[in-house]
DNA sequence: TTGACAGGTAAGCAATCGCTTACGTATTAT
DNA sequence: ATAATACGTAAGCGATTGCTTACCTGTCAA
């Protein structure tokens, strides 16, 4: 098959990636108590500011965070709304795991199910 | 800063990670219809059948999905259980973005509204 | 004005990612 | 037996990630 093209241009962020490094997600934790400045978020990690840094930039490109400069500090505040395009897939995927034997899940498989025990019973399957 | 130590030993996968690819996302949401096989699920992909089994891999490293032996295919199937850390996460945020006025953001950021309001008015910060 | 502080940014590097092609291994069809 | 199918896996690749150090600018304090 052909090479997959190499994406160009600034790596426009999405959510799904940004919250997917354990970092960022405890950055926006921390935010989630308010806004803070830099150094006072970077001082609850074991890395250097920079990376603190780096890491918030990749927040704000998904648009989790934005910033105030205050003095001479910059604060970022959570901008949790950009989070609901994850609730909202996610949500859907609720309902696989709270229901008992009647789920969603297993109504779907029930097919599948069945062929199972039949393989149990060295049953020959239908030609894939 | 001394560097930071590198991750030894087999990636496990989290599944904040494993959702953080949008061909993985497609293939949980082609899985939420029901058990396929590789294959199948190739089909509907602008990419090789080996890249699907990499993906397929790291979502079986996240727990997202089991296989099962059917003749000579393996039919994957989705274990949505894991997308219930994701879940009880970001389900946390969603009271930052549906509530009105009165919401925990805001009343969180009370503190610095009043400081931004000074802002405007060319009033000194307290020292940082 | 000089220095200390807050923090962004670039460069560099090893590790990882996402994809490809090539190949190996069961299983089914002929 | 032989070929075809379904799939995994390894190797190789360029791109990206996550970190570091080094350096820069802007703001406050002395």
């Amino acid at each position: 098959m052909t090479p997959a093209k190499p994406r160009l241009g600034p790596p426009r962020h999405d959510v799904f990636q940004a919250i997917g490094d354990p970092t960022r997600r405890r950055l926006v934790d921390l935010l989630g108590r308010g806004e803070q400045p830099v150094n006072r978020l970077a001082g609850r990690f074991a890395m250097t500011r920079p990376a603190i840094s780096q890491h918030l930039r990749v927040l704000h490109q998904a648009g989790l965070v934005s910033v105030r400069r205050v003095g001479r500090e910059r604060r970022y505040r959570l901008r949790a709304r950009p989070l609901r395009e994850v609730y909202d897939w996610v949500a859907y995927y609720e309902r696989f795991w709270t229901r008992g034997l009647k789920s969603l899940r297993e109504f779907l498989d029930h097919e599948a199910e069945r062929e199972k025990k039949h393989d149990t019973f060295k049953r020959r399957e239908p030609k894939p």
